[in-house]
DNA sequence: GGCTGTGAACGGCTTCACAGCG
DNA sequence: CGCTGTGAAGCCGTTCACAGCC
């Protein structure tokens, strides 16, 4: 895997996708995928797909199409959840739950790592079976741990605090569910606001006599 | 509000932290606001503000800025969020459940419409003081109290026919969580996978000598 | 003079078209 | 001949630069 030049964003969101056609395809026992298969899956063009392959590297075999089994190694190696990193969770109210579940399922090919929470009843209690930990043992527990993973899910007071604490950790990505802007040089930040989601939502639900946008995020 | 051309996605996805920020403004008294005072709120540029809104009209005065309320109000009414439409949740677990409790706390604009679950055991009874329905109820509840809007936090079996319950009750737009594409002509479907997130998370927290890309997402 | 609104230039992602192998 | 890999063209959103009002 050669660190060829700037990958776009938009070529990394689409690789989780192709990596869940490519499951399905394995489960079903299927051995070589054209793009043009991966393209009706997926509903992205094949050309698409095909560059965004090749930005990593020639996975495929012309005439023939990709192996299945060797594509879905390979972009798990991209994504880098080949070796199932730990992913910290700060916040073990409803929706860090929900996540922490998602996780346990090893779906993702990411690990439940430590588990933080601001309240002194959560921490130090457990919650789907993991221990809670009080936020102020993140900088601590991110470095011995060496997590380079995290996600924010606490009240939008504590997420500044509880991100430099990640931050002194050492962290590397966050996915911040906070209503508030996170920053830093080091740090790979992606800001997902639900409130912010549904109100952006709302426009297009809106009835509008021009032409409706069909839907294609994400 | 004159309806113009096809407004960019990327711009709808910034309008509601705009409003986030004028809300703060209008909580700390301000009155005028420029857009070189948002951007640094915002961590947008001045321009890309300045465009954003004029697609909508023209809602500044030259030589003085925009006027807090005004903008505030305008940004909603171009949402939709100023009558505060009603949102379906279908799925009452640990995601559904945050969902319904951001919305109660009335910041998002957005109305708990009626809340389905697929579990016999959960329907007919309640979660966070909101009566859950069958889904089987969907469609035709929908129809009743005219829903546009509607969040999908089951899992991944169920988002199909869910799916198609909602848009035979007249959907029109639909916040996605399950891990499945789902698609119609006449219905705008923003899919939002935290697995998938959580994969190209793991991408950005990978060490990689060239340098670190700041974050900068939604 | 300050700040908005906007055509023009720019840049990056997507689509096209085809060259290159199996 | 089929399907991948990729330069070139096209498109769209962002940035720039400035004209237009207050």
């Amino acid at each position: 895997m050669k660190t060829t030049r700037r990958i776009p964003a938009a070529t990394i969101s689409r690789l989780p996708l192709y990596l869940r056609e490519l499951e399905e395809l394995a489960r079903t026992g299927e051995d070589v995928v054209s793009s043009r298969e991966l393209s009706e899956l997926s509903q992205f063009t094949s050309e698409q797909i095909r560059k965004d392959l090749a930005y990593f590297g020639a996975f495929g075999r012309r005439g023939i199409g990709y192996s299945v089994r060797h594509l879905e190694a390979s972009i798990r190696q991209i994504l880098g959840i080949s070796e199932q990193p730990e992913l910290a969770l700060v916040g073990a109210g409803r929706l860090g739950t929900a996540l922490l579940r998602y996780l346990s399922r090893r779906h993702a090919g990411l690990t439940v790592g430590p588990v933080f929470d601001s309240d002194a009843n959560k921490a130090m209690g457990s919650v789907e079976g993991y221990t809670v930990l009080p936020a102020s043992a993140i900088t601590k527990e991110l470095q011995r741990r060496q997590v380079r993973l995290a996600a924010i899910t606490v009240p939008a007071p504590a997420a500044e605090a509880v991100f430099s604490a990640l931050v002194a950790g050492g962290v590397r990505a966050v996915l911040n569910f906070a209503p508030v802007k996170l920053r830093h040089p080091d740090v790979f930040v992606h800001n997902l606001d639900l409130a912010t989601e549904l109100q952006a939502l709302a426009y297009y639900g809106q009835l509008r006599e021009d032409k409706a946008d069909e839907g294609t995020h994400a």
